[in-house]
DNA sequence: CTCTTTGCCGTACATGGTACGACCACTATA
DNA sequence: TATAGTGGTCGTACCATGTACGGCAAAGAG
């Protein structure tokens, strides 16, 4: 038997150093990877570049935290901390309901753009738990079973976190673009020089038609492309939600 | 004005070495890859590893491919291939189209769990091309334009993505917890303790109900959960596209 | 004032990607 | 057949990153 509670394999469960006077905290830790994750992307995110952050040397990290995976554990959890709906804005009913929390949580992973690149080195965390209560407590005052509710909200929540990875992307690519107009020329090239082999008549066909909108300012461009893609997953959720309300035949009782 | 077609960014843009008695081929390469990530995981795939795998020298990898991110961009492709489907097994109307095309979509990642981890990584390749050709073919006799088109290839190839994410995901956790039961006991805890506290009532009544089905073979399990997320994503999908056939007021045009 | 604990961090090592350039064998030409 | 060039292989070396280890200083306890 373990001593009680230390040396767990999960950060939630080792207790944070609070003791005489650390320097730091996983907060700030947390925050500062946030914070060159946000401006210089995932792979900036480096212990040495962190502890530079916060002044510290490279190896005090490790007083605060067991491994890397600790701290983007902790990351994740900080930006899910901002999908959660206060609870006096959610609205009422529960469609309502499941659309304010996809589209936030959409947001949010598609604010952070990191968190796809991320995604396989976290763990689950307190408000990642908060975030799957209010999910099932939105469908409260429906007819839905409990494991009707649990299948109801991993499917809503896998199709929230594939337009947002399918948003992510395509930001990156308009950027990378951007930054160095070779990319798109190769790209193009490639792309033409295949139609051009007439394997892609439905391809051809479309690129015959769109009346190319050039000649607008980079910065236009970009934001009504994310414009674009906000509105193309409400579009998609919904359709989603109506699918399923009627094949699980949901009503409210309220 | 560069030589022609040498030292694209595109590493299909290049054409492979050919000349006198190349000992390998990009190919091969791809192939040892994808065994090993098949095998081992993503993080096996190394420069040494996949050199070792062909009895090569480590650089000698860099005669066949730009670099390691060129090598990801081939894997890709290569399992896209697996996710085309031949015509003559392409089913008649749109729907089923839509949904054969995106069920083959989802068992393909599905099976190849590293695709996900390395998505940031990879390029567009020529099956991907093909696989958007035909997911747009299946469409073609309906009453749809090029956009809405594009916008619902885009919405459904999300739903995909996001599922076989989620699936993947729910299958290495599986796996994690049977080579090292710490994980799930720890796990466990912390939930229990988080409940215990009060405040995730929803999950509280559900951790009460279900008939925690133990004492099964391991493999039972595992195969009983794979089985279940399958059909959790074929009724999602179905959900999704009835969804989308009354937004978009589909019809056969056939 | 001494001893123990807490907290900080320099050093060192393993691993992974890759730039550079040596080297060998084959082929074309003289 | 000798020579020069070129196609293909790979050893060496360098850099970046995560992290184990252990020393050290300061804070508190006795």
């Amino acid at each position: 038997m373990a001593s009680p509670n230390e040396e767990s394999t999960l950060i939630w469960l080792r207790r944070e150093p609070a003791g005489r006077r650390p320097r730091y905290s996983r907060e700030q830790i947390a925050r500062a990877a946030l914070t060159i994750a946000d401006a210089e992307g995932f792979d900036a995110v480096t212990m040495k570049r962190i502890s530079a952050e916060l002044g510290a040397g490279t190896m005090t990290l490790y007083y605060y935290v067991r491994n890397k995976a600790d701290i983007v554990t902790l990351m994740q959890d900080a930006i899910l901390e901002d999908v959660l709906i206060p609870a006096e804005e959610l609205p009422e009913g529960w469609r309502e309901g499941v659309t304010a929390i996809s589209r936030r949580t959409w947001d949010v992973l598609t604010r952070h753009p990191w968190s796809i690149s991320s995604l396989n080195q976290a763990q689950f965390g307190p408000n990642a738990m908060r975030h799957y209560e209010q999910s099932l407590a939105v469908l409260r005052h429906t007819n839905l079973t409990g494991q009707q509710k649990i299948e109801l909200t991993a499917i809503v929540d896998a199709h929230v976190a594939g337009n947002a990875i399918h948003a992510i992307e395509t930001q990156e690519r308009i950027r990378a673009a951007a930054s160095d107009p070779t990319l798109i020329q190769d790209a193009m090239a490639y792309g033409q020089k295949l139609v051009a082999g007439g394997d892609f008549p439905e391809l051809q066909a479309l690129a015959a038609s769109p009346p190319d909108q050039a000649e607008e300012p980079e910065a236009a461009v970009s934001a009504r492309f994310t414009e674009g893609l906000a509105t193309r997953f409400t579009k998609g959720l919904a359709a989603l939600l109506d699918g399923l309300e009627r094949s699980y035949a949901i009503t409210s009782t309220g």
